[in-house]
DNA sequence: AGATTAATTAACGATATCGTTAATTTCAAG
DNA sequence: CTTGAAATTAACGATATCGTTAATTAATCT
């Protein structure tokens, strides 16, 4: 499954392969959280997936909570930081902002096989055990510039009048992020289809900007 | 939080109360799981939660199986029964198909709290574990249907060519599901929106058919 | 070289969990 | 009334899990 697990002894072990510990068990609790739930993954398994002893994780990391604390601060608070990094194109149109956010968020999942279970099940999730630790964390003045700006497109009549604003990046995670968490790491809906991340961001900002309606124009 | 507890002693209870404890570890078991996720949820934890001991799971459902089966039987697969059921103005015009399948959805969710955590996490996430199990009993030739009716109106050229029919259905659920299952039972968005269902099934619905664009005509 | 520090596995004890069985009580049928 | 079935709690044993400590080995510093 992972790397050439190299019969361990006890001891500190040879120099010679470079093997860094620290972050193959962040690697290894990003591939179980996001497969079975960080709720319901045993340190022991975690372990096990990285291919040491559950003492690692109590060495590297105390506890549970502080791998927790590791994993925001180091694998999904980077992430977050660099899809809300906008343009100024993007700052100036909300339009233009979406789309760009969409195509940053799905260009983080191409190589993040882990990100879309986490951020709908622990982040998204009422009570997904990384939500409270990320909110700090959240962009939240970006997000409310977001919906005022739509909101100033409402008033003048430029938006559909029962779309809700404050409603409008949850609807961006839902067409984005939840295909992704819907197919897994084989990138395959139950109906048969592949999922090709391009084609899922411009199926996403299509309908985000068009809705089920003619191409404009 | 549940019903009144009233003492339970050993042995048969009087018929006085008519406590169906089935039905009430059923409820326990939905209300639990969608809180914390099946595979954290032990079958103590459910028995605690209705008020009965850990033993009584066993004599009513023999085992975690056998209880997951009967959670599908009898409280998941009539709801999709029920969001499925469409009459034939639906069935001949894609949009107000998917206009009534959000409407039916979020009026399922107004009564079960239950239901968007569990469908999130635990159906259409890929290592769900009611995935399987409910799988069988999906409407696979209505979803069929509609991607076919949503391909036929993208050929005239009505609908954006950008987006992909067979992920419609999926997007319908990212935008009418996930909001509820992101604010849990207090129906409450971290960014302090309260989640009205009438609402967003609105915005759902506005933003399938026409997304960001100013209201037709 | 020697001493100290870093990295690792083995092993342990306390606690929790699962499924099951025995005991207990009430209901229902004859 | 009596007898058998239904519904329930208590209690148990096997197994797992968590966090921690001790032992062990390699690297690094003096």
């Amino acid at each position: 499954m992972s790397h050439a697990p190299a019969i361990r002894t006890r001891g500190r072990p040879l120099a010679t392969a470079e093997q860094d510990v620290r972050a193959s068990l962040l690697d290894a609790a990003l591939v179980r959280f996001a497969e079975r739930g960080i709720a319901a993954t045993s340190m022991a398994q975690i372990a096990k997936q990285a291919g040491v002893t559950p003492a690692m994780v109590h060495y590297y990391f105390s506890n549970r909570d502080r791998l927790l604390d590791a994993l925001v601060e180091e694998r999904v608070a980077p992430l977050i930081e660099q899809v809300w990094t906008a343009t100024d194109d993007e700052v100036a149109d909300p339009r233009l902002l979406l789309q760009g956010v969409i195509a940053r968020m799905i260009a983080g999942v191409a190589s993040r096989p882990w990100l879309p279970p986490l951020w709908i099940g622990e982040i998204l999730n009422e009570s997904g055990l990384l939500r409270a630790r990320l909110f700090a964390r959240l962009p939240l003045p970006r997000l409310r510039a977001l919906a005022e700006s739509l909101g100033a497109l409402q008033a003048r009549g430029d938006l559909h009048p029962d779309i809700n604003p404050q409603l409008v990046f949850v609807s961006v995670l839902g067409l984005a992020m939840l295909p992704f968490a819907a197919a897994g790491q084989q990138r395959r809906l139950p109906i048969g289809l592949t999922l090709e991340p391009d084609a899922v961001a411009r199926h996403a900002t299509a309908l985000l900007l068009h809705g089920l309606r003619p191409a404009p124009r």
